[in-house]
DNA sequence: TTTATTATGGACCGCGTGGTCCGGTATCAT
DNA sequence: ATGATACCGGACCACGCGGTCCATAATAAA
């Protein structure tokens, strides 16, 4: 082990819990304090831990990138139809409206609308996330392709890309204070342009 | 006229400056100082015009939702066909990522992922903005319906929020840095689902 | 036990925030 | 001309922000 004072918190721990407070307020909704009561570090292991709040942004962001597209593979893996994964995705949007009245929606979404264009680097995390989760839509296509429920003439990359742009927008809907009700008809909709 | 020294400046030019200042960049990510440099005010005046920063939000968001109402509204009136309407609106936010490299997207998709249900106050705003614009949608999608090219047994609500759900997900496909060639592709998948 | 190393809490800092207030002044009705 | 009206610029305020720093405490290696 290395000589000094051991740390008092667990790193991956904190790194979750600055993921949650950033996914639920945003960049510039999260103060410095907030992060501080989220983590329960004080503020020189917060600055030890991560150099700025810019970067623990940064970190928090593509751990949850990892989270997401890791958590979707596994399910994916899991169920045997390609088809109803993505109906099961697209009706845990539609879901929570239910679960929660504060919905945090999707963060790579959220943080999308928040900064725009302005940091490249940001940008550049959410264009690799918007890709990885793409990445899994598009084998889920392939997949329910194999199995006939989707016709072998339509683009999986088209219809994967058109499937995150979907996901997206029920996110927004949610916020939006639409019913569950109308919600679940939506998806409907949008799983009948895949047949 | 009243007595005493007239305006300087002109009311709703400064409600459109703020609205402009507000959708750019969000509620918190907006200071006074951009407003006044936006409108062009002191900040006396500012205050007198507004009373307060949350308040010139409120009047700017529902300034932002008159103007995409009456300007989607007349947009139906002058073309003949409502699925024309609905692809150029939709192709509308996919031309986004061609004219600015730093899309603004929807005001109130931004503001709904920005406060999501924090401020009841605004939530309202966001979900009778929501509303019309669906209304809108549907009008259209009924129109579409009348002239045959959507069929007569689907119903113009369900369509007319899956539209706007759509245009919601295409306008956070922008700020992800998505093609325009991939947003064309989206927008046809999205069409497909009419018929 | 000493020494080197590292985490911790909290005082501290400069700055920008949203918001208030007032003295000066331009413009009105009379 | 004059008094009433109400806009304007900017000084001013308290506060919370992100961030730094240091004295102290805790541990490992010697």
């Amino acid at each position: 082990m290395s000589a000094g004072r051991p740390l008092e918190y667990e790193p991956d721990v904190a790194l979750d819990a600055t993921m949650q407070a950033f996914w639920r307020r945003g960049y510039e909704g999260t103060s410095l304090r907030d992060l501080l009561d989220a983590t329960g570090l004080s503020k020189s292991s917060f600055y030890q831990a991560f150099n700025s709040k810019h970067e623990a942004f940064q970190r928090a962001l593509s751990h949850y990138c990892d989270n997401v597209t890791s958590n979707l593979r596994s399910r994916l893996r899991a169920g045997d139809s390609g088809w109803e994964f993505i109906e099961s995705v697209l009706m845990g949007a539609a879901e929570e409206v239910l679960s929660s009245k504060d919905p945090r929606g999707c963060m790579i979404v959220n943080v999308a609308t928040e900064f725009s264009a302005r940091d490249p680097r940001i940008r550049e995390l959410i264009g690799d996330g918007a890709k990885r989760v793409t990445q899994v839509f598009v084998a889920a296509v392939k997949q329910a392709q194999s199995d006939g429920s989707i016709p072998l003439d339509k683009d999986p990359n088209v219809l994967g890309r058109y499937l995150l742009s979907s996901l997206s927008g029920l996110r927004t809907m949610v916020k939006a204070g639409t019913s569950h009700r109308a919600m679940t008809e939506i998806v409907g909709v949008i799983m009948s342009a895949l047949k």
